[in-house]
DNA sequence: CAAATTTACTGAACACTGTTTATTTTCCAA
DNA sequence: TTGGAAAATAAACAGTGTTCAGTAAATTTG
């Protein structure tokens, strides 16, 4: 039965197509002006056609960010390298957020818009973000061990680390960061330094 | 000629009358459910007359800001009394978290949506957040002075504390800790313990 | 091969949203 | 009482996510 499985193919490779076409739409357009009309319209479908490969826009959203996880763990294993874990520490915080400034979009989708976390049910896991998560825990863990940094719980110093890179990003994406009366050039430098200063105040 | 003076009361309290209904919606219905013809319907008037007394949703939103920003400031005001300056930031700590963790809908409005920050002007002061900011960096820069904490810088300081106290409250409104797995009970509890291993990082 | 059935797709509608404009109602001074 | 200004609104516009009846294509069956 060879025709099951090409139409499985051409679900997935439809799929495919609609995922594509909403990536591109969030980055280039972003979030706010991607419908679902304007994706089907790309894609040259009916809206309704997208219901029959997603539930809803959640779900559709959901499989976006997945994408868009994807994107951030190749950032890691590209720019993460270095053998000493407090360095390796500076280096997942500098790409976390280098990666959040640069694709303020991809940013809102994984970590801001409710949207895509109502595909959870209660008590669920959210798979997207685990293996960066557990890519920083590892980390932090192994900075512990070697009494690197002033935390002794790897869970809490996981939350610190990720609060102080999120705070950073999603205050500046969000444009809070307005009430420091800031030149626009200089407010990236200045979120670079607070990360760092962030690193050194916690390092022995 | 008091006519004029009191249509221009009248116009006041019209604006106000709005605002409130606003604010009571936001808090009880939260804000994906409150649209201006929602608001409207509650002070008995058409969609239509909102316009006649705020530019658009973004203006409304804003003065809603405004007025959330007032219940953050008594809270201070309130909550934050000792005169050591690492206990008061202790205190103001807890006070945002607590305040942001139980009053989630305005939190959105005040730090994460970023509808009322369209009101503000390219190079525009953000007035509604100068108080609370203005109220952190007073009590950092005497924690420097008395060589309190491990920062040197006040404005880095102020980012980095800010930013803490939001990522850790705006990853738990958004869902985001999913990723840790713990008990919804116990969450609090860990944000709690993560915003004073935080402190006691960063204190000499 | 033709008919029946399943699958894939869509047009049109529904109930919303923020916003604008022409029209009506209300108010006040002459 | 009437004329004009001010305040309020009904109705429309263009957009949203979503559903469903109905059509067109592909596949299975007789």
């Amino acid at each position: 039965m060879g025709i099951s499985e090409r139409k499985e193919r051409d679900k997935q490779e439809m799929q495919k197509r609609i995922l594509d076409a909403a990536m591109k739409m969030f980055l280039e357009e972003g979030y706010e002006k991607t419908s679902l009309r304007n994706i089907a319209e790309k894609i040259e479908y009916s809206p309704a056609t997208i219901y029959l490969y997603f539930k809803d826009k959640d779900e559709l959203l959901y499989e976006v960010q997945k994408q868009a996880f994807e994107q951030l763990n190749e950032e890691y294993a590209k720019k993460v390298i270095a053998t000493n874990p407090l360095e390796r520490l500076k280096e997942i915080c500098y790409t976390y957020i280098t990666f959040g400034l640069a694709n303020q979009e991809l940013y809102d989708l994984m970590f801001i818009i409710r949207a895509p976390m109502n595909c959870i049910d209660e008590e669920g896991m959210w798979e997207n973000g685990s293996d960066a998560f557990g890519f920083l825990v590892q980390c932090l863990s192994e900075c512990i061990e070697q009494k690197l940094i002033r935390y002794n719980d790897v869970m809490l110093a996981a939350m610190n680390v990720w609060a102080m890179g999120h705070g950073l990003v999603s205050l500046d994406v969000r444009c809070r960061f307005k009430v420091m009366q800031l030149e626009e050039s200089d407010l990236e430098n200045v979120i670079n330094q607070s990360i760092h200063e962030f690193i050194r105040v916690i390092s022995y």
